[in-house]
DNA sequence: CGGCTTTGACCGGCGC
DNA sequence: GCGCCGGTCAAAGCCG
């Protein structure tokens, strides 16, 4: 396929590593409208010095997609995940496009510049001093906090959109539920309680 | 019935 | 050169 597909392991390609905060909020409202990427998961393997399992998904959206993620339970905080970015989208993304009820486009996932006269769709990142990033996305004022622990670019930086899609979505959270499914320390009802509690209202991520 | 998850096997890179 | 480990594949099962 892809010229570094060929080979299937260790790529120096893009990656992204995003720590993700579970937070003990809790939120009964549901809310799947912030449905993004779909992901697949195509594997899962045990990590040396980890107690976690780690999680390998794959853009499901296209099939022509390129986009993979990682997902695992950081070791030294069971509410901590890692979640490993790599490669990017090469399509827009049709939940968001479709959710769109003004005219935001679709390529908004692929918009790199944050300076756009349409700022008011891009989520707003408020930098605190506590370390913290806490990025609003306008869409339905959810509260993320994400940060990038390291980050291995071909050429280009990640967007603010990227960012938001990255955490803000309902397959995002289906992720992680499948994490703790697999959690050797919990169970259904843990699960449940992170479903409620994780990603709607805020996410948290704390640097390294 | 279709799509997704699960799970074991396989492959290939890296370190010793 | 060998073994370890991470990443991917593919078949089977499950769920909606």
């Amino acid at each position: 396929m892809e010229d570094f597909q060929t080979s299937k392991k260790r790529k120096v390609a893009e990656k992204t590593v995003v720590k993700v905060k579970l937070e003990g909020k809790k939120k009964s409202d549901q809310n799947p409208s912030c449905d993004c990427w779909s992901w697949r998961k195509y594997g899962q393997k045990p990590i040396k010095g980890s107690p976690y399992p780690r999680g390998y998904y794959k853009c499901s959206t296209s099939k022509s997609c390129s986009a993979k993620k990682q997902v695992e339970i950081c070791r030294t905080d069971s509410t901590m995940l890692i979640i490993t970015y790599t490669s990017t989208h090469n399509h827009p993304n049709p939940n968001l496009s479709k959710q769109s009820k003004t005219d935001s486009k679709p390529e908004m996932n692929t918009i790199l510049e944050p300076d756009q006269e349409n700022e008011e769709q891009k989520p707003v990142i408020t930098p605190k001093d506590d370390g913290f990033c806490y990025i609003k996305t306008l869409e339905d004022e959810t509260h993320l906090a994400v940060t990038l622990e390291n980050t291995y670019f071909d050429e280009e930086p990640l967007s603010y959109p990227d960012l938001m899609n990255f955490s803000a979505t309902k397959t995002e959270e289906n992720d992680f539920y499948d994490e703790l499914e697999e959690l050797p320390m919990s169970s259904s009802s843990f699960k449940s309680i992170m479903r409620s509690n994780f990603f709607e209202e805020r996410v948290l991520v704390q640097p390294s």
